[in-house]
DNA sequence: GCGACAG
DNA sequence: ATCTTGTCGC
């Protein structure tokens, strides 16, 4: 990697370099394989997982679980450069290449608006979109309690997300653009991608692998 | 100045 | 993220 920060100051620096390199509109077709992402820690070790599904079938076509250490502390605002090493690490290893990857965490939707989901899509040049399970910026007026139901995140005057309820009567995923999707489109992937549990099953399944991989 | 703060 | 039992509901 080229551009890596040792320290704080230095990473708040790569982000607003990089953030106007994000493109909020949709690119290519309709995605085939979409990538859920995810890390998990135990101490100074962690596990980075990404789980490849078709689109359609939610079927998984592809993995790759990487081990390694922590090299950036978490710092909220710099979550990235604690989770975006292992998980390009762990795309490396495909054999199929993804054409949306699926976060845990922000895209825009973030107080520079360069969350993970913006800095994965903009160095792998890849469709990218943040799925979170809390907001870290932003409000939202109250959304119907039924699934399909959203309602934009506004953040200092714009719009840099959806609250998307995705199973009736349950909490609210934010939606938020990463690269190369625009938000109504991301909110569309994240319905498919979520047919019968809250978080999209991209999330679920790359959470699962990581977890695994911390012991194995 | 005091809290809040993706995972 | 992670530490953690039982419990309510479908």
């Amino acid at each position: 990697m080229t551009e890596w920060p040792a320290t704080p100051a230095e990473a708040i620096a790569v982000q607003e370099k990089l953030r106007g390199l994000v493109e909020p509109t949709d690119a290519g077709k309709t995605p085939r394989y979409v990538a859920g992402l995810d890390v998990a820690y135990d101490g100074d070790r962690l596990a980075a997982a990404v789980v490849v599904l078709d689109r359609e079938t939610l079927a998984e076509v592809d993995r790759a679980v990487v081990n390694g250490v922590t090299t950036f502390p978490y710092v909220p605002g710099l979550f990235a450069f604690r989770e975006v090493p292992a998980l390009l690490a762990a795309l490396e290893q495909l054999t199929i290449t993804p054409e949306l990857l699926v976060c845990d965490g922000h895209g825009i939707a973030h107080p520079r608006r360069f969350g993970l989901a913006c800095h994965l899509g903009v160095l792998t040049k890849l469709p990218a979109i943040g799925a979170a399970k809390t907001t870290f910026v932003g409000t939202h007026r109250e959304l119907a309690e039924e699934r399909g139901a959203w309602a934009e995140l506004v953040d200092g005057g714009e719009v840099v997300g959806a609250a998307v309820r995705t199973q009736d009567g349950v909490k609210p995923v934010y939606v938020s653009v990463g690269h190369r999707v625009r938000l109504e489109t991301a909110i569309d992937h994240v319905l498919r991608l979520a047919p019968r549990y809250r978080l999209p099953e991209t999330t679920r399944r790359a959470d699962r692998a990581c977890r695994e991989g911390l012991l194995g």
